[in-house]
DNA sequence: ATTCAATCGATATTCTATTATCGATATACC
DNA sequence: GGTATATCGATAATAGAATATCGATTGAAT
């Protein structure tokens, strides 16, 4: 167990993790790596090679142990112990993030939000804490926090990444569309809804200009 | 111009494009691609790469001309033209996504949202419509939408997505933590926030275990 | 006009990720 | 118990992306 995981396998193992726990406990007890690939999207013998990296649950004939294989990839994710967050910028984006549920499932906790605005300070609907900027640094160091999510303008976002990094945080989750320079062993992961719309918006223009000019040529022949 | 363009390319393109856009227009009219690589982290030779493909504002000894360069990857990612799209499900994530404005400079525009509670429709904060359910598969008919952004919880998104291809839409932007499938022909875009923490996670849980192993190996070297 | 330094773009190389092949293994059936 | 079959895991082949090399081009300096 733990081979080595390429960047996009590990990006898909939440994705495995989610449909595992939504599966009806009663019923079969195994899967197969065919039978996963299928309901999510992904080649067979992807899955094979992901599941491979992280667990040995896969027997033969078998198939994989579900349950086996959802503690296999908590612990390969660290998700069996909960990581502790703060959250700065509790604008439109950061409340959504701040009262969402789901991120319990990814081991993730956000302990509480600041925001340089005082009139937003005091308790968010969905309980949690939105604290004065001033109280971050103290309250990283104090509970040791280690994961800071940046949901300020983008022009404030280098700023309150420095904040972040002087309060003892080691990851940064950057939602703000801006390049954030950290030092060496801080580790920084962008959100990066552009880079997805760009995706989405090219394939598109790709797929109708294609329309135009292909009316004729017809017969793309469909997978198998 | 538009020669074969990677889909990590791509996504790096809104990246240029924003840090071009938001750079002082009486200063330097150019731009090299090492200067560009150091302020976002990228190497010289893909941002050269990159833009070679998209672009033929590049001049030896000069750099880019940044004027020529926007327009050069607007055009590419089709931000000359407006995307028109719709949101389903105006819960928090959905109606922080409605009332964002960056998404202008990402060539999508949000005509309207969506949600099947009645409770939650009318205008929202940022004047934009939500209208009941009923309401969605006409009024993408009529106003030939061809994007639709999914915020609903996850039990619901399949079936809005396939409210939504009825409707005529062809690509599918989904923030429910689910696979979705979908015919043939419709582009589907996961913007799966599970993914990137993982990613996150992992990195964090790999550093700190490594440290308590590797006290004394030290001196890994840093780059340059 | 000639040379020099910066920088681009094309090609080649290396690295990474995905997909295919094939032997091994566990169950079910006879 | 022996055989057939589904399915896994390891290894090999292919494809894709990042990085390095190097000649070509441009403007500036002499
Ligand atoms: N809203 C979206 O859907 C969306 C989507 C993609 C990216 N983003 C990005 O996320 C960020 C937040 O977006 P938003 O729509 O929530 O904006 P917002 O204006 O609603 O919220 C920003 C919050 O940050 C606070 N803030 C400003 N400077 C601060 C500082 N120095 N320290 C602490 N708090 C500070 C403000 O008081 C405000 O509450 C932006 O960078 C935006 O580009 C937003
Ligand atoms: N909030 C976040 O920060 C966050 C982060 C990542 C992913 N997500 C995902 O985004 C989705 C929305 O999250 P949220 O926090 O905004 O939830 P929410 O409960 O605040 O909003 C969901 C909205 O969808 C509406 N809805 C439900 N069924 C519908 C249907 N069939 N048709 C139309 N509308 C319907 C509800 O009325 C509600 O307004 C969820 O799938 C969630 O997992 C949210």
């Amino acid at each position: 167990m733990s081979k080595p995981v390429s960047a996009q396998a590990l990006s898909r193992m939440p994705v495995y993790l989610h449909y595992l726990k939504a599966l009806p406990t009663d019923k079969e007890t195994n899967i197969s790596a065919k039978a996963l690939g299928l309901k999510l999207g992904f080649g067979e013998i992807q899955v094979r090679k992901d599941l491979a990296a992280v667990s040995d649950a896969g027997k033969p004939k078998l198939g994989y142990s579900v349950s086996e294989l959802i503690s296999d990839i908590e612990a390969f994710l660290g998700y069996d112990s909960v990581n502790d967050a703060v959250l700065v910028g509790a604008g439109k984006l950061g409340r959504a993030l701040l009262s969402y549920e789901g991120f319990k499932a990814n081991g993730l906790n956000i302990v509480a939000a600041f925001d340089s605005d005082e009139g937003k300070c005091g308790k968010d609907e969905s309980g949690k804490q939105i604290l004065p900027l001033e109280k971050l640094e103290n309250l990283c160091r104090r509970m040791k926090i280690k994961i800071g999510i940046i949901t300020v303008p983008a022009a404030q976002a280098q700023q309150v990444c420095e904040l972040l990094i002087s309060g003892g945080v080691e990851a940064v989750w950057n939602f703000a569309p801006t390049h954030l320079s950290v030092p060496q062993g801080v580790i920084l992961k962008n959100e990066n809804m552009a880079a997805s719309l760009a995706v989405l918006s090219k394939r598109l223009s790709d797929k109708n200009s294609a329309n135009k000019t292909a009316q004729v040529m017809q017969g793309k022949g469909d997978p198998k």
